[in-house]
DNA sequence: CAGTATCCTTCCAGATACTG
DNA sequence: CAGTATCTGGAAGGATACTG
């Protein structure tokens, strides 16, 4: 019931300024990145930005609708969730972008940063920040299951595509918990380490271990393990 | 005197909340903004950033200097100003990306968006985000003039460098004022609307005008003026 | 479920004074 | 000049109770 008071902005004449002035609240990108991931109800925002509080996020989608970034999925019913627009849209690649520095950061460090909150669906992002698809060397998919969320990377002629579900005939599958899977990401793990232990495991072909290695652009000068990753666990 | 007061964070297991945890603050990645195009004192900051407040400043600084993000350029001076780490230079893609949707923006809703805060400098982070190497078609170097401030776009062997200062032998020089420059920027003028009227002034072969323009993605499909643009008003 | 309304806390802008 | 320190009103953010 206030509506007019002028929101904070920086009131440069800047692509980044103005960039900021609609996403760069507390909170903004976090809701864009849930997006990101497909259309999601209110109740599913508010349980996977805990902390957030009520008011805010209504607040965010609010303004974000009037941007145009964010509509409705379902103009009638209030309860059909949210959804980005063309234009919103188009943060992916900032968000991207951004979440590559958070992990370069995390991966500098080598601090275990054990942040609290964590949900498998976030790893799909992770995985869509560090592929590379002129990395990929091979027409195939890479299929993974992070506490029971399922996804997968297609490569499919120079192009890869991160989706969430099962892959069609995946040559790699991959099966580790959310903590695993970011100790790797972040470089905390080796990769090869981890499957030793048995911390991930995965059913393919060694050479096809290696190549999505490559593509996620965690390989290290000294991975070198030709046979020593066998097929193993089908489940 | 407080140092104690724990921070906020959002405390997930994901790249873009730790990124956003680090630069996520109000004013930080314009600090970054500015940082990117070299080194800057703590009053240069001030000027750029207006509206900032000295003690905000101070804090951002500090904080991002105990990130590892930014450095004194030298610790024994206290004059010397600040400048990125190498870790720093890590933003640069992320900025640049929300530069180009922040731009993206703009362009979309037409609407003039006259800010009050305008600065040359900034005309090179739009260039920088706009340029796309893989649309570049000849090695040569495009020289601008925006309000006295001068740097230049240099293609080589396909890949483009965006740099303060002036061209060595460019194939285009483009003088123009900073307004009309995000006019055109962002969609809101066509770039040969701006040449005709006067509004930006140009030396150079057409076909290195074109070559200019495609390699901005300022390109539209009724551009075909050939040779209406003839090398005017070499200075 | 999808939000409002409310209350309280924290953060921020702006001014100013102080230090080396 | 290059900051640091302090203060104050106001805006943003967080927690929770409440409503259609």
């Amino acid at each position: 019931m206030k509506a007019s008071h002028a929101r904070r902005t920086y009131d440069q004449q800047c692509g980044l300024a103005y960039a900021l002035d609609v996403v760069g609240e507390r909170w903004t990108l976090l809701i864009i990145r849930e997006l990101l991931l497909g259309p999601r109800r209110y109740r599913e925002l508010l349980e996977a930005l805990p902390g957030i509080g009520t008011n805010l996020l209504a607040d965010r989608l609010a303004f974000l609708a009037e941007a145009g970034i964010v509509r409705p999925v379902d103009a009638r019913r209030r309860t059909g969730g949210y959804e980005l627009t063309t234009q919103g849209e188009r943060l992916r690649e900032p968000v991207l972008a951004m979440a590559r520095f958070g992990l370069a950061m995390l991966a500098e460090q080598r601090g275990p940063r054990r942040a609290s909150v964590v949900r498998a669906s976030w790893a799909i992002l992770a995985v869509e920040a560090m592929v590379d698809a002129a990395r990929a060397t091979a027409d195939e998919s890479y299929e993974f299951e992070v506490d029971s969320e399922v996804f997968h990377i297609a490569v499919d002629d120079g192009t890869a595509r991160t989706r969430l579900g099962p892959a069609a005939d995946p040559a790699l599958r991959v099966r580790t918990d959310v903590t695993t899977f970011f100790d790797v990401g972040s470089g905390v793990i080796e990769p090869m380490e981890a499957l030793l232990t048995g911390a991930v495991q995965v059913s393919g072909s060694a050479a096809a271990v290696r190549r999505c290695i490559v593509l996620l652009g965690l390989a290290s000068e000294r991975d070198d393990l030709g046979q020593l990753v066998p097929a193993q666990r089908e489940n």
